[in-house]
This record gives C-alpha cells, structure tokens and sequence, in this order.
DNA sequence: ATGACTCATTACTTTTGCTAACGATGTCTC
DNA sequence: GAGACATCGTTAGCAAAAGTAATGAGTCAT
C-alpha cells in the first residue's frame, strides 16, 4: 500500500486535495527547474501559447484568463514584446484596452519552443502506459475547470 | 468572463505536456493565492506532510522529495522550527547530517489545518462528479510518480 | 594524518507575484 | 454637452520563495 512516493489518504476530498496540491506544487517546481536558460518563463510561455490559440486578446483578458493579477500580465507581456514575440495595437473600438498579438518570430518561437521546453515532460509522458496517459489528458481539463472556477 | 477553455492539442505527447504544464502552473497560482494568511506556506506544509507521513528525515532526503534545492530546505525547516512544529537532532551515525523530526504540536497541526487549507481546492472537488475525482485520484499518483524519475 | 568528498548553512540574487495609486479613456446623468 | 464616475492598463513599491555560490563542519579512504 505505501510506496516510497508520499501517498496521502486520498479516499476524502480533503485527503485528495491535500494529496492533488502536493503533487502540483512538486510539479510546478520541477517544470521549472527543466527550464533552460534562453527559453521563456512558465508564465510567458503560457501566455504566448494563449496568444498562439486565440488570437488577438487584451491584457485583461489575459490576465483573467491566466489568473494573475493585472499588473503582472503587464510585466509578462512587456517581457514579451521587448523579445519581439508579441506586438501591441490600440483597440479599434475602446481607447483603453489594447489588443496583443503574436508576432511571427513569437510564433516560430512557440513551434520551436514546444518540443525545447516540454522536452523533459514529454519524455516522461512517452514512458507513460497509453492508459496514465489518458487519465492525464482527462485530469488537464478537469483541473483547467478548477482553476477557472 | 471566461473565454474558451484553453485546450490545446492533446493529441501527442507534447501537445499533453503542454497543456499538462500551464494547467498544473495555473493551479499552482490559484492554490498560492488562496493559502490563508495565518497558514503555512506551499513548501512548508508539504515538507510538514511528508514528515508526519516519513518520520524523522534528513534536510537533504527533504530536499531530494520535495524537488527543491538544500538552501530552500533549510529555509523552510528554518520557519517550522521557529514555529515549533518541528525538531531537529543529530545524525546517530554521520555527525554531518541532521534529522528533522515533527513535533506533537506539528502533529496536531497537520490535522486541523489539513481542513482549513484545503478548504478552498476540497469545496471545488465537492463539485466534481465521483468520476472526475476518480480521475484526479489516478492523476495525482502519475504525477507524483513523474515528479519522482 | 591528510586530502577529497558530503551535508547543511549562510549570503546574495533572481523570479514572480501582490496591492495601491495614477493617468487616460469611455460612459452616464443631468 | 459637461462633469461625475467607472474601467483599463500601467507604474511604483514590496514580499515571498527559490536558485547559485561560497563556507564550515564532519567523514572516509589512503
């Protein structure tokens, strides 16, 4: 029953979001720490990625869309654009929003990037049987529901 | 307010390690941002967790399970000291390792805060179906498995 | 007994996020 | 239409958390 790997009581909501935060948090300091120099940060990389999906968005909508607080989407898009992935444009309808979009150099980074920077996970995912595999694939929207919930 | 799902490709592997890192990046946020004050950190609890799972550990074991680098550790066994939620003793064998043993009050606080800091992430699972907490039950040991290789 | 290695710590830096306050723009009411 | 109010993005200042490099103490093989 317990193996070497911290396996929390997980037969409770409480003991499984115990367990779930644990292993997000571990998770997320991994990714970062495979991060390699010249690539972009977690949250950068997120939100190119964003950009990359849907287009033109505003700050704001980043922001919310990324759950950060609005100056800290300013300071990843202001990261972005001095690299030259991300161009700004006025909002054709409202003077205050602006309208950031990927650039072609931020697009060829993503492509480029993706294999880079998931490398490491990707490695890890091949080595999964096709069965983990789909439960990650299922868990990933369920806990993108969570987290805009 | 929100937009489309984020859902990238999951189709390959690194389509699912991308969508399986910003989902795990952004829960990481979300659960930060919703620590409460009076609490312990991500780190901190998690170390506390796995010592009142373990037993007596070393910093450097610690460090090596959480993913984090030795100076970190002692930082975080620093504070649950300084709390009393934590004692150290020397190495029976090798003079320059320490053990990190939990206390009776960290005992204690384990439990009754294990409620109040999940509070947040167990209230959304309530939410859930019994098959998507399945679901996230099967995820957290693949990703605990993947923090660890 | 000494030289290389290991473990934990200290000192410093980097990253990343937050809140508060501000300026510019839009909207609403009279 | 003009002034009050709201909204959006930004700036400024700050705090938390983790990383790297260097240090000190302890161990072990030769």
């Amino acid at each position: 029953m317990n193996r070497s790997t911290p396996t929390p009581p997980t037969g409770t909501d409480a003991g499984l979001a115990a367990a779930l935060r644990m292993a997000v948090g571990r998770l997320a300091r991994r990714l970062r720490a495979q991060r390699p120099d010249s690539s972009l940060s977690l949250g950068q990389g997120s939100v190119l990625f964003a950009l990359a999906r849907h287009g033109k968005m505003t700050p704001g909508a980043l922001a919310d869309h990324e759950k950060v607080q609005p100056p800290s989407m300013t300071r990843i898009i202001a990261a972005l654009e001095a690299r030259g992935l991300v161009r700004r444009m006025r909002h054709p309808d409202d003077g205050r929003q602006q309208l950031v979009e990927i650039t072609e150099e931020g697009s060829r980074l993503v492509a480029a990037d993706q294999q880079r920077r998931e490398a490491w996970l990707t490695r890890r995912l091949a080595e999964l049987s096709q069965e983990d595999k789909e439960v990650l694939r299922r868990a990933t929207e369920i806990l993108d529901r969570l987290s805009q919930s």
